[in-house]
DNA sequence: CCTCTATGTTGACACTGCCCACATTGTAGT
DNA sequence: ACTACAATGTGGGCAGTGTCAACATAGAGG
């Protein structure tokens, strides 16, 4: 069905969420701006508009990606709880993100996005990362983690929960469900510490 | 140059050592199927008698990087210490890889070759990960870990230094040098122990 | 020597990202 | 209100891609 309108009035956000849906129905690699075009109701050269190229519309995607993941963590780490716990189960949101959304991960860390310098996308993704370390710091300032080596903590953390993502979506964790696959992440957490 | 022969040889080969050339050269992205026939100095069908179709030749690329990721894993295990020690060498030996050979590391666990059922592909990713619970299970006979979760522990100690290697990769580990991250991957190594 | 089959080549098709020129529309200035 | 202009959307085109079908060549076995 055809828009009745020549212009379309807010093409920026319907390609944004085009895109995403398109990610998450046919995976990254068959991600395609004409393919989004389409979804969206307007010619393929329309998305030039609103985005440089291909991949400035990949890094939005992937900025809005990681608003979602701070959220997330943001979420799971303000609960009850001992800074500790907090920080686990911020942890364990970062894994539950990935999960859920594992077409739009994949897009966040990985090429080409993530050479992008758009400062959308590099302020959403420090956000996310400056999320850990807040926890962190919290866990430090508690006494429940060593006062020294502050970003190599957090980035300790960080590569754990980013491994145990990157390998479930990837499918290489003999866990057929979400919730094995959880259940492993909150082991290793707890291992980890 | 064109060759005087209208039979290459030994096509599959050349194919296979230019494809890893290119992946190294242009990125996984760049990775052309056509680029691969030029560099090997046959038209661009040619790649169809040795290969079904793209993923296939690049399914070919990564067992031959999980092969290589075995070798290494080994040799830095095979050094004297005690199995502690040789766990963590091999740890440091995986992020070492992916540090030497980043593009080729991406496709050993990126779509679309980490789905791929190839069974060169599946036995080599195999014995990679064989090769880990190997040195898991000496530390675990030495009572250097504890005896239960065997499957757990190794997936755990696989996802640090997973997560490491793709961090790192990914560039978004605040460390300008190799040698750098390799340090800060012998900080977590320990760390997690 | 002659056929058969494995291996390479050429040509084609649909598709992609991106560039150009053009069409349409909202808006700002008079 | 009218007009120039800027923003936004369209259509066509180009080089490049993966893949298929038809054809060419050369080694191997009878």
């Amino acid at each position: 069905m055809p828009r009745r309108t020549y212009h379309h009035g807010n093409l920026r956000e319907s390609l944004l969420k085009a895109a995403v849906r398109a990610i998450a129905e046919l995976g990254p690699a068959a991600f395609t701006l004409r393919e989004v075009a389409r979804r969206a109701g307007v010619s393929h050269n329309a998305p030039y508009r609103h985005f440089q190229d291909k991949d400035a519309l990949l890094s939005a995607v992937a900025a809005q990606g990681f608003r979602e993941l701070t959220a997330g963590m943001m979420e799971a780490g303000a609960r009850q709880g001992s800074a500790l716990e907090r920080l686990k189960d911020s942890g364990l949101a970062y894994v539950a993100f990935a999960l859920r959304k594992p077409e739009h991960f994949t897009v966040m860390f990985d090429s080409p996005v993530c050479v992008s310098k758009d400062p959308e996308y590099v302020a959403a993704s420090q956000e996310a990362f400056q999320t850990l370390v807040h926890f962190v710091r919290d866990c430090q300032e508690e006494g429940v983690l060593p006062a020294d080596h502050s970003q190599e903590r957090v980035l300790y953390a960080w590569s754990l929960v980013h491994g145990i993502a990157k390998l479930a979506v990837a499918g290489r964790l003999p866990f057929r469900t979400r919730a094995g696959m959880l259940k492993f992440a909150k082991f290793a957490i707890d291992e980890s510490i």
